[in-house]
DNA sequence: GACATAACCAACCGCAGTGGTAGGATATGG
DNA sequence: CCATATCCTACCACTGCGGTTGGTTATGTC
C-alpha cells in the first residue's frame, strides 16, 4: 500500500470542509458521522493538518474547522504530504545519508545509481498527479456524485476500473 | 514508504543479470557479494521474479539466473510488480469489495468516490512512469555511471561506491 | 457561574507486515 | 562423492499502523 488510512480520511475530511460554507466552522464529530470514522482518530489526522495551515479551527461550544485557503487553491499534494510526510518512493529518499548498506545511493539526485533513476521517475510522476489535482476538483466531482441518482444510472459503464493494472503474478 | 527493499534488492538484481551475457548464468553469490546483501534473503527476492517468467535460472553447480527476455523488452512496471503485487495506493484498491467502513467506494472506477478518483490518478502516474522505464535503460545507465577506471593507476578513490560490481572480478 | 460542547494533547496497545535468519532438500558438474 | 548453487519452509525481532483511553483547555448558552 502507498498510502495509509491517514490519506484516506484526511481527503475526505478536507472535502467535507470544502462542502461547507467557510463562514461557519464545522465540528469533527459531524464529519466523524457523515463519514463514519472514528472521531479519536480524526482528531489526529486533522491536527497534522492544522498545523500545515491547510486548516483554521475554533475551540469551544460550535466550534470545529474550516479550510484556511479556498478549495481551488489548495493542491492535493500539499493535502497529501501533510498527512503522510514527503513522497518518498524508496527508504534511501528520507534518509538520504547516514544509512546502511541497503542503500549506496548518493546524494546526487540520480546520478551514480540506477536504481535512484527510477525511484525518481516513479517520485515525479506520482507528485505531477498530486499537484495537478486541486481540492476544488474533488469537491465538485463529490458533488456530482452524490446525489442521489433517481435516473438509472447505467450501470455498466464500457470504461472498466483500472484498479487490477495487469495480471496478478503471485499465484499459488 | 512506497516500495520495500524487496524492489529495491529486486531491481538491483534485475540489473546485475542486464550487465551479464545471457550466455551463462550467474550465481546469486555473486551478486549478494557484489551488492553486499544478504544471500539468503536475496533467494526470496528472486523466486518472485522466477515466478513471474522474468528471470530463468540453472540449478547445481555452475548454476545462476539470467534474464528471460532482452532487457529492453523488460519494462520496470513488470519487474515491480512481481516484487511488490500490485501497485495499489489505498486500502480499497486491492480488497475493493468486502472491505469494512473504511472504504465506501463502490466498484465503479471512480465514480460514486471522490477519494478514489484522486487515487486513481495517482496510480496512472506510478504506473506511467514504471510503463517508460526499461531495464535496458537502467542498465545503461549503470554502464555510464559505474564506469571503474580500467588503468588501476589512479585507484586511489576512498569510497568508491558498493555498487561497483563486475568490474572487480579478476580473481577468477 | 455551571454546564455542555468541542478542540487539543499524550500515552498506550493489538496486530500485521517487513527484513532477515536457520536449516534443510534437491539438482548438477567435476 | 563432494562442492556448488537453486529451491523451499518455517521462524523471529522489530516497527508502524489503526485505534482507544483519558484527560485538559477553551468557549458559547442558560
Amino acid at each position: 500500500m502507498i498510502f495509509s488510512s491517514k490519506a484516506e480520511y484526511g481527503v475526505r475530511l478536507m472535502i467535507e470542509l470544502g462542502r461547507q460554507s467557510p463562514e461557519q466552522p464545522t465540528s469533527l464529530k459531524a464529519i466523524a458521522d457523515a463519514e463514519g470514522l472514528p472521531l479519536a482518530y480524526l482528531e489526529q489526522v486533522v491536527a497534522r493538518l492544522r498545523k500545515a495551515g491547510l486548516v483554521m479551527s475554533a475551540r469551544g461550544a460550535h466550534g470545529g474547522y474550516w479550510l484556511a485557503r479556498p478549495a481551488d487553491d489548495i493542491a492535493m499534494h500539499e493535502v497529501v504530504q501533510a498527512l503522510e510526510g514527503a513522497i518518498a518512493p524508496m527508504e534511501c529518499f528520507v534518509h538520504d545519508h547516514t544509512e546502511r548498506v541497503l542503500c549506496s545511493h548518493e546524494p546526487d539526485a540520480g546520478r551514480g545509481c540506477a536504481t535512484k533513476l527510477l525511484w525518481t521517475r516513479v517520485q515525479a510522476g506520482i507528485v505531477r498527479s498530486l499537484q495537478t489535482t486541486t481540492l476544488a476538483e474533488l469537491v465538485e466531482f463529490s458533488h456530482r456524485t452524490n446525489r442521489v441518482p433517481a435516473t438509472p444510472a447505467g450501470a455498466q459503464a464500457p470504461v472498466v476500473s483500472t484498479t487490477a493494472v495487469g495480471a496478478q503474478a503471485p499465484a499459488a
